[in-house]
DNA sequence: CATGAATGAGGCTTCATTCAT
DNA sequence: AATGAATGAAGCCTCATTCAT
């Protein structure tokens, strides 16, 4: 688990920090290079140019996401216990692959003209699972008959968004209380329904 | 409001163009005079850098934000119906303001170094906004009692995420739709409550 | 005729110099700029990129070759006493403009995959206006029956070559030495004639 | 002239194929290796650096082109019809030998700062040998007595510039056409002598 | 004030050469 | 002997910023 250590390898890590933390833009291929522990002429023989280095991480990224939650939530029966593994298992990615959600979060919007690709991508690849999700719970009368797309897509904002400004509380704890609150939010609505309220 | 509208104006509203389309590192000085229709050197008449431009923007759009909301709930009384306002105030100021909210998701995140400043400023003086509304609906018994800080959060990257992805369904139509569906979704939550759920 | 020594005038004469002495590859835009007594960015303010300044070079050299001896030989009568100025003018200015004559020496050769334009070029709006001379005093019966593209291409090898490898020879009395010893051999030929002649 | 021709002959090939259609700095040590379907670092088992490989070349090519042409006039009686012998071999020689031809020209003129030792070289092994017989042809009384040294130089350029610009006229026909132009031109002059003069 | 010509620091990328296998 | 992964020096070009007009 730990040989695998390649130079490419290192080259990605080291992207993926510098990219996440200072931006594409602001990133030289020199300080990658060096934290990579590569020469600089390295990073050219593993990848045809900077952007390339960017594509690379946002596809795998995007793509390691997916099959990491489609794994989790695979075994999971009934659509509202999937939809509820799903925000719990995209919280924790995000926390624990802060790095990926900055760049998502930072280079989704087209770092150059014309790729919204990426906001396609991830619109299409993520948040389109997670429609279905949602569309079959409404179908099966387990959810409440919402815009599906809209709800897939604020579900996706709202993991996002709050694992991004939650990095200060980066302890379990915190982690766990803010799942719960997203859970209920999520699922029983802000509003305090005069009767009931649902489970977790 | 008056006369200033000449060439501090002007430069400003095609930073902002440029700004949110192609990302702050890939816009030139020299675009934003062109579209601006002064000399480039004039930008720096106004500004002392190309830094503080964005800056400007940023701090500006907030301000912006914050007052246009805060005026349009002003008279809006109960916690739970301001923060119906606020959803709905929030959701129409990104969609009409998309450059703003694509700088303010692509640039948040540090621009410079020690700049998370950006993110700390949205949290302090919007999301802190959001928050005391939540925490005064909770006290007076409206709201359920989660975590608000949290709330607070979810409910800023539910809207401009939403707002973000939502730019192709750019007619009035779909925005009332979308609205709808987030307000159902915050207030009342995704699971097919038994008994009862409030309109929009 | 001092006064037009403007910055883009003295970007070429170092270009020109430097290119024909090292080669277009081997020159650097740095030693073009340090040559001409600007900054390095300034060379890009009036050309494009360093391949454009050889193009130009290369394009206004010929242009002006072929004008200033279009000039010298326009009064001149007679097909043949032309074709004589002809090789008297082309060997002066290929004397008193070495640098040039070097660039169209090493760069005619396509510096750029598929750009054996410039040899098109010479041949087509120098070698041919050599061309049309030697055909209208072929026709007229001043000049014997040879193939004219022949002969115009030997013209132009045989004067700029010599004026090349001539650079050591460079005092004046050599140069008229020299011109006398081509117009004897291209008017009469190198055979002691009257008498005898060899056949092909 | 046995078993040598692996490596080392496929590299030289390869490079002269290269360096003459691109240049010698255009070409790339990869290239060339990949032609000569070898790995990168064998290139420098056989030559201590690209720059070497292009002296050999010359060098070689420069020997080659003299021992040739040199072969085929030892038998041959008289220095006329010697010179006749040595325009029809060079030409035909630069007509083959397309690539060195095309090498001589564009590299001749100092690829390198103090080697104008090519065109030196030129001059002194093969110029001077034209030089040779033209002088025994003028003292023996069969030439006309112009400055052999100019005469050697033009026949030179005569035949390598028509050479290179023929490269279209490829077809054999018109390089015995071209050739007897020369033949014509160099031995009689363009001028149509009164007398008589030769049909072709 | 307004302008844009001038500048040079800085970034991406190429490629000759080395060296461990 | 043969190889190609690794390297860093070096070059082209961009662009924020200055300043003389």
């Amino acid at each position: 688990m730990s040989g695998t250590d390649s130079k490419r390898e290192r080259i990605l890590a080291a992207a993926l920090d510098i990219f996440s933390t200072q931006g594409f833009a602001n990133a030289t291929v020199q300080e990658i290079a060096g934290r990579a522990k590569v020469g600089k002429g390295t990073v050219y023989t593993y990848f045809p140019a900077k952007e390339d280095i960017l594509t690379y991480l946002l596809d795998e990224g995007l793509a390691h996401m997916g099959q990491h939650i489609g794994n989790r939530i695979r075994t999971v029966k009934g659509s509202a216990t999937k939809l509820q593994a799903i925000l719990r298992e995209q919280l924790r990615y995000f926390h624990e692959h802060q790095s990926l959600c900055r760049l998502l979060a930072r280079e989704a919007w087209g770092h150059d003209y014309a790729s919204d690709s990426l906001a396609q991508r991830i619109r299409s690849s993520y948040i389109g699972m997670l429609q279905e999700v949602i569309e079959k719970g409404i179908k099966e009368g387990e959810l409440r008959a919402l815009d599906s797309e809209t709800v897939a897509t604020a579900l996706y904002g709202m993991t996002s968004i709050v694992a991004l400004y939650a990095k200060d509380l980066s302890c379990e704890k915190a982690l766990e209380r803010i799942e719960m609150t997203l859970q209920e939010l999520f699922f029983g609505g802000i509003t305090l329904s005069p009767a009931t309220m649902q489970e977790a």
